[in-house]
DNA sequence: GCAGCGTGCTTCTAGACAGCATGTC
DNA sequence: CTAGAAGCACGCTGC
């Protein structure tokens, strides 16, 4: 089918034809043929990479000119952002909602098309956010990820949730190749398209000594060095392709990229910049172990890595200069970066007990990044066998193996408690009764029907308990969310969390900012940090001075002194930043990257916010202090830099600066004026500072400082995020 | 006496969603 | 269960 003539707006049409597409893909055309132009369902289950953004985009523009507004849910930020530029400019207004991203709330609900995460959209959805019901298209990418443990429930529950205010909503769902592709259309009343085509030929083999072993033909690899993983990615890159290794471990990744540059002897300066770059922004060993590699044309990429860095990286590698990443399993599933290249180099992976394989799903979510539509004539991914019998083995196991099924995951207690309580609270379901008739239309149910299940059992246990915690009130049948109740659901947190948090401050405990971070790290919305031999002693130590100040006790005998150590340790990093220990020590004394300072402060400012208000209605003295704690971990800053950080542009790294200039106070910073504070900050952040304290700017003429109007662009909210670049750029 | 190397033992292990307030020159 | 890389202490060897 030809792009002119398919049935969508102009400026579509000329937007993909100026980026060469002409016709649509074999698989695409049969979603367009399946009737998504006319409003139905569609699941459409192909590979990576074989063009299923395009058939959601089309059908989103169809529905925006039929008078609809579309909803795109992703299940990363990342995606997010990706599928956001993905859309912009090409005459419909897009917006960006995720928990760091997004465009003030009723605004959001103006643009034709949103892309939200599934827990964002969630989230506004027990916000009561209006516009939802505005909704005439949700579109879910990766949604076999319902099947996922942690997260799958909370996307099941949000597509049954549209689909209940909205029985007319067209749904697309989107998906790489499941095993039960029939059972998830038939749950959505969707047509189904699978295919296998793709648009580059993707090979798939075994090495073996030397050799790459192909269902129908073997290739060999030269020996350039003694390893095998690295003799495989300069055969690529020798033949002018890039590579894409997966491994298990950060240390792997890091120690591949190392042995990646020392031997791969580009000529190309262009990598300086982007090296350069990379050691400049660096205030950690990590970075400038990074930075080092890229310059050989290498790099690492896993969660440790700050923000900037990940981004260098992933830019490097998508304009050619690039010419190896080595990655922990970040990359599988994340953004588009595709390789000549992909080896799958560990296929095993640590978890409790042993080493376990992977998934087949994720094999072939690695397998599926090979191969660059229009720039590589053909995609390789290879499995490195490490022992003779791997080699039939393997074949056997992932590249032949049908991925696995995806199964609901809504009988979970953990996760009902949670969804259970958000479909009271929002008015979904007013009864007992109410609820068990919604879990009716989920997936869950749809995979038991006709069988018995367990799920009526599970459903009174959780109300249940629910009505005991008065987060839920039943008065002759009905049930309604108590104030406590409506709160939880909308701070997304947790009830087990809210109960821990509740139970700690309930006791009435003096103040101590060692207390609240302890016991919110004991909650099981914040993941603790991994505890070495050694931290026992660390730890120990620590808890020798303070342990007065602890809510929640040491506990007694040895039953979970691990969880409760790991959890003082993620309290200890918590504290180092919100006393201005630089990043580079908390790295070191922690063992983390600068990604994981931010990863763990994001959870904590998130759940001291959730504390702050909780202690709003059970420990109201609390709640100021527990606030000033908030502004203190979100910006890792004492408690003397407070006034200065209010201002727009200072972060913890400027606020020390003034403070030790002797400048405490917005007052002062008036006082002082441009002139004085431009040796400290730079005088266009010293123009602007001294705006917001309210002082003259005569020197400035473009004071275009105050408050921006309404973004054009998402706004990234206001975190120390600035801080983790170590020194500022401006 | 000591640098350099090999051996064997110990240690360690991926990722990443979510809140909020909102009027105005 | 289905592991393997890196780091380290130690001891042997060769000069």
């Amino acid at each position: 089918m030809k792009v002119i003539d398919l049935p969508i707006p102009e400026p579509l049409k000329k937007s993909y034809t100026v980026r060469g597409i002409e016709a649509l893909y074999p698989p695409q055309d049969e979603a367009v043929r399946s009737g998504i132009f006319e409003g139905k369902n569609l699941l459409c289950a192909i590979p990576t990479a074989s063009g299923k953004t395009i058939v959601a985009e089309m059908a989103m523009h169809r529905q925006v000119a039929e008078g609809g507004k579309c909803l795109y849910i992703v299940p990363l930020r990342a995606l997010a952002t990706e599928k956001y530029e993905d859309f912009s400019g090409k005459g419909l207004s897009v917006g960006v909602a995720t928990g760091d991203l997004d465009r003030r709330d009723a605004y959001l609900g103006r643009n034709d098309i949103v892309v939200a995460t599934s827990e964002k959209v969630d989230s506004l959805l027990r916000n009561k956010a209006q516009w939802l019901a505005e909704i005439t298209l949700v579109v879910v990418d990766e949604c076999h990820l319902i099947g996922s443990e942690d997260r799958g429930a909370t996307l099941e529950m949000v597509i049954a949730k549209l689909r209940h205010n909205n029985p007319q909503i067209q749904v697309i769902a989107l998906s790489a190749t499941v095993g039960n592709p029939g059972a998830l259309a038939g749950w959505l009343d969707a047509e189904l398209v699978t295919s296998e085509w793709r648009p580059v030929d993707l090979r798939e083999g075994v090495y073996w000594q030397g050799q790459i072993h192909f269902d129908n033909h073997t290739r060999k690899i030269p020996a350039g060095s003694k390893d095998d993983d690295l003799n495989l990615c300069l055969d690529t890159i020798a033949e002018g392709g890039q590579c894409l290794v997966f491994v298990n471990s950060r240390r792997n990744a890091e120690a591949f990229a190392k042995r990646a540059a020392s031997k791969l002897k580009l000529s190309e300066t262009t990598l300086e910049s982007a090296a350069d770059r990379i050691d400049r922004g660096a205030s950690t060993e990590l970075g400038r172990t990074l930075a080092r590699c890229v310059k050989g044309g290498a790099a690492f990429h896993h969660a440790g890595l700050a923000a900037a860095e990940r981004h260098e990286v992933e830019d490097g590698f998508r304009k050619g200069a690039i010419k190896v990443i080595s990655s922990t399993p970040t990359l599988a599933a994340g953004l588009n970066l595709p390789a000549r290249r992909v080896i799958v180099r560990d296929y095993l992976r640590f978890s409790q007990g042993g080493m376990v394989r992977i998934p087949v799903g994720e094999y072939k979510q690695m397998a599926g990044r090979a191969g660059r539509p229009h720039l590589d004539p053909y995609g390789e991914a290879v499995l490195i066998a490490k022992r003779e019998n791997d080699r039939e083995g393997l074949f056997e196991t992932y590249i032949e193996a049908p991925p696995e099924e995806v199964h609901s995951q809504c009988n979970a207690e953990n996760a009902l408690r949670s969804h259970i309580l958000s479909l009271i609270t929002t008015g979904f379901a007013r009864s007992r009764t109410d609820v068990l008739a919604f879990m009716e239309t989920t997936f869950y149910a749809y995979e038991h029907q006709g069988r018995r299940s367990t799920i009526q059992e599970t459903v009174e246990r959780v109300v249940d308990d629910l009505v005991a915690a008065e987060m839920i009130d039943e008065l002759d049948g009905w049930l309604e969310g108590t104030k406590y109740g409506n709160l939880v659901s909308r701070l997304y947190i947790d009830p087990r969390t809210a109960e821990a948090i509740v139970d700690g401050l309930r006791q009435r405990p003096p103040y101590a900012d060692v207390g609240v971070l302890e016991l919110l790290c004991e909650t099981p919305d914040m993941l603790t940090l991994f505890l070495r031999k050694d931290d026992y002693e660390f730890v120990d130590r620590f808890l020798a001075e303070r342990r007065d100040e602890l809510w929640t006790g040491v506990p007694y005998g040895y039953d979970d002194l691990e969880g409760f150590f790991q959890s003082v340790k993620t309290t200890m990093l918590l504290l180092n930043w919100a006393e201005e220990v630089t990043d580079e020590m908390i790295c070191e004394r922690f063992n983390v990257g600068p990604g994981d300072i931010h990863n763990k402060v994001e959870t904590a400012v998130w759940l001291i916010h959730a504390t702050s208000r909780l202690a709003h209605l059970f420990s109201p003295e609390l709640e100021e202090p527990i606030a000033e704690l908030e502004i203190r971990v979100k910006h890792g800053i004492k408690r003397e830099l407070l006034p200065l950080i209010k201002l727009r542009g200072i972060g913890r790294v400027r606020a020390r600066r003034l403070f030790n200039a002797g400048l405490t106070t917005p007052e002062d910073l008036k006082a002082a004026g441009v002139r004085k504070l431009s040796p400290v900050l730079g005088e266009k952040i010293a123009a602007r500072v001294v705006a917001q304290a309210g002082g003259k700017v005569e020197e400035i003429p473009d004071a275009e400082t105050v408050d921006e109007p309404i973004p054009e662009t998402p706004v990234e909210h206001q975190t120390s995020l600035s801080a983790f670049g170590g020194t500022e750029n401006e």
